[in-house]
RNA sequence: GUUCCGGUAGCUCAGUAGGAUAGAGCAACAGCCUCCUAAGCUGUAGGUCAAGGGUUCGAAUCCCUUCCGGAACGCCA
């Protein structure tokens, strides 16, 4: 049912009949005052700069060419010029049908046909434990790919380990200053080492594992190894446990092992795009839009990250993904313009990659900024929200978010677990209608759910819940296609308010026996949806609270 | 100095095709449990959309200038 569909067609043959062949692109909104209608368009205001004709007159003459449609009670004209179009709000009984038929499915589209979407995200340093900022882009990401799936796009989320560069000679000195600790020796570590506590923890079980061993032979390539993949399996703990689960874990050093990174710059070189300069192989970036070109093999031969960096890309584009997105902190925008200027070199189009910024977290607690420090290791980790929290809270605070938002977290709000937190609010609408299907279940009430006619759900406040439901299938689209994830806890919100609305104003289990049975129907109906709905942003529906 | 992001109700944030009287949640205030879960419902109050100028029938939205906050400007990653 595309309420928005039927009101077009309205409109396009209204101005066949007014012997238009020609007119600008239809808009149809949504009024935010009810008064101005369930629907409106501004086509005639943008007409009347084409016709020079008032848009009121306009608008008048459209109107009268409109056929008569029994969706809607009644058609207006509204100065300056909108027209606003009334539903019969009835026909979204529908809706209930269409719902348990699709079943988990309602809400899922075709307009990503398909497209191999691949969405890179979090991909933090096996350097460390996971802290804030990489569960807000592990929410926003996972959301985006379960609302993309959802739509139709073929999905691939995938997680970049760099294990290849430098930072991971400087995890092996850290944990060779902590085994050195571990094991009596005064030694202090660098400014730039990794201070976090799990290093200690690390050592400590190098220690155990192995004595004092490594003061006497070098021990770089076992604590490499040994670091590495410890890190990653808890990066990876505490991301399952946080409800993301990457398809694809790429490791930087297998860019190496396979050439990779040489085959890519002999295809730049090959193809012009780079030249040498005191020294260094210079990639001319500014010609595709960066403000300068820039370095890819420093004068020393070493690589700068760009160089691995282009090379995974392209290694991305060669395994068949039409669309790259990558999710990143906003403290990487500088680098975007060059990683687009390269990947257009190495066969991508130009917007075969595209890049979603998310903002800086702020944290506060006790009323003050708690500033995180790479010196102290100081930081608040994914896994020490989880416990303290909950997953449901944090995902669901985070994916109320807009993306490129500057963002505060309340540690003693999201604490709290009162009604303060909005993700309650929707949970609690939906263990509501879980615990009165349960009641009819003991009164013995099995509703039917092929039932088709539902005449007795009449009240306005029934009817604005499965305008709600109606609803859905868009938001999804539109959450997909212009990639906001926020769009999807705003209408989990606007449903658990319908719907408590509802529940607050009229008793679903009666003694009329009809009504009963069409109220738990509907019921069934929002309690699919909103459990659809939460999905996307992988927090639970809870059946009791 | 340059670039990017932000500045909207007391607080946190929506407003992403330029539309009508700028919205939501929380907080505040006033009501509502004999009744399927009160983590709920109903109502009230709350605004110079940072400031100024411009574009037009119409601007929170587009353009310019300024102010404030965050971030980035490397042959680091």
């Amino acid at each position: 049912m595309q309420i928005d569909m039927m009101i077009k067609t309205l409109i396009e043959t209204a101005l066949k009949q007014a012997q238009l062949d020609t007119w600008p692109d239809i808009e149809i909104e949504v009024p935010n005052d009810t008064t101005n209608g369930d629907y409106a368009t501004n086509i005639a205001m943008k007409l009347a700069r084409v016709l020079r004709r008032a848009p009121l007159a306009i608008a008048e003459s459209l109107v009268a060419n409109m056929p008569d449609n029994p969706a809607f009670k009644h058609i207006e004209v509204a100065r300056p010029g909108f027209i606003n179009f009334y539903v019969d709000k009835r026909i979204y009984r529908d809706v209930i049908g269409e719902v348990l038929q699709a079943g988990a499915d309602f809400g899922a589209s075709t307009i990503g046909a398909d497209r191999r979407v691949n969405i890179e995200f979090v991909s933090a340093n096996p350097t460390g434990s996971l802290h804030i900022g990489h569960a807000r882009g592990a929410a926003a990401g996972d959301a985006l790919a379960r609302i993309m799936q959802k739509a139709g796009f073929n999905v691939t989320r995938e997680y970049y380990v760099n294990d290849g560069g430098n930072q991971i000679n400087q995890l092996v000195r850290s944990i060779d200053v902590r085994y050195r600790q571990a094991l009596g020796e005064t030694i202090t570590m660098p400014e730039d080492g990794y201070h976090g506590p799990e290093i200690i923890v690390l050592a400590k079980q190098l220690v155990a594992d192995h004595g004092d061993r490594f003061l006497h032979e070098d021990g770089g390539e076992q604590f490499r190894q040994f670091g590495v993949n410890h890190l990653l399996a808890a990066l990876r703990a505490d991301l399952e446990t946080f409800r993301v689960h990457f398809d694809v874990w790429f490791s930087e050093a297998t860019l190496y092992e396979n050439k990779t990174v040489e085959a890519t710059i002999e295809q730049l070189k090959a193809s012009g795009h780079t030249y040498e300069e005191e020294g260094a192989l210079w990639l001319k970036t500014s010609h595709y839009g960066d403000e300068k070109d820039r370095v890819i093999v420093k004068s020393d031969g070493s690589y700068t990250y760009l160089l691995p960096d282009i090379a995974y890309h392209a290694d991305k584009l060669s395994r068949g993904f039409e669309q790259l997105i990558d999710i990143l902190g906003s403290d990487h925008h500088g680098y975007v313009p060059r990683l687009k200027a390269a990947i257009q070199m190495v066969g991508g189009g130009e917007n075969a990659l595209e890049v979603e910024l998310l903002q800086m977290v702020k944290v506060l607690q006790n009323g003050e900024e708690l500033k995180m420090s790479k010196r102290s290791g100081k930081a608040i980790t994914l896994r020490d929200l989880i416990d303290e929290v909950g997953v449901d809270p944090i995902r669901y605070f985070f994916a109320m978010r807009s993306l490129n938002t500057h963002m505060e977290l309340d540690l003693d709000l999201a604490l709290k677990e009162s009604n303060e937190n909005p993700v309650f609010y929707a949970q609690y609408a939906h263990a509501r209608i879980a615990s009165i299907l349960r009641n009819a279940a003991e009164k013995s009430l099995k509703p039917n759910l092929n039932r088709r006619q539902f005449e007795t759900l009449q009240s306005d406040k029934a009817l604005e819940l499965l305008a709600v439901l109606v609803d859905y299938p868009l938001t999804v689209e539109l959450a997909a296609s212009k990639r906001l994830p926020h769009k999807i806890t705003q209408y989990i919100q606007r449903l658990a308010q319908a719907f408590h609305t509802f529940y607050a104003s009229e008793t679903v289990i009666s003694e009329d026996a009809e009504a009963t049975e069409e109220r738990l129907v509907m019921l069934h109906a929002v309690k699919t949806v909103m459990q659809n709905a939460l999905e996307l942003v992988g927090v639970e529906a809870k059946e009791r609270m």
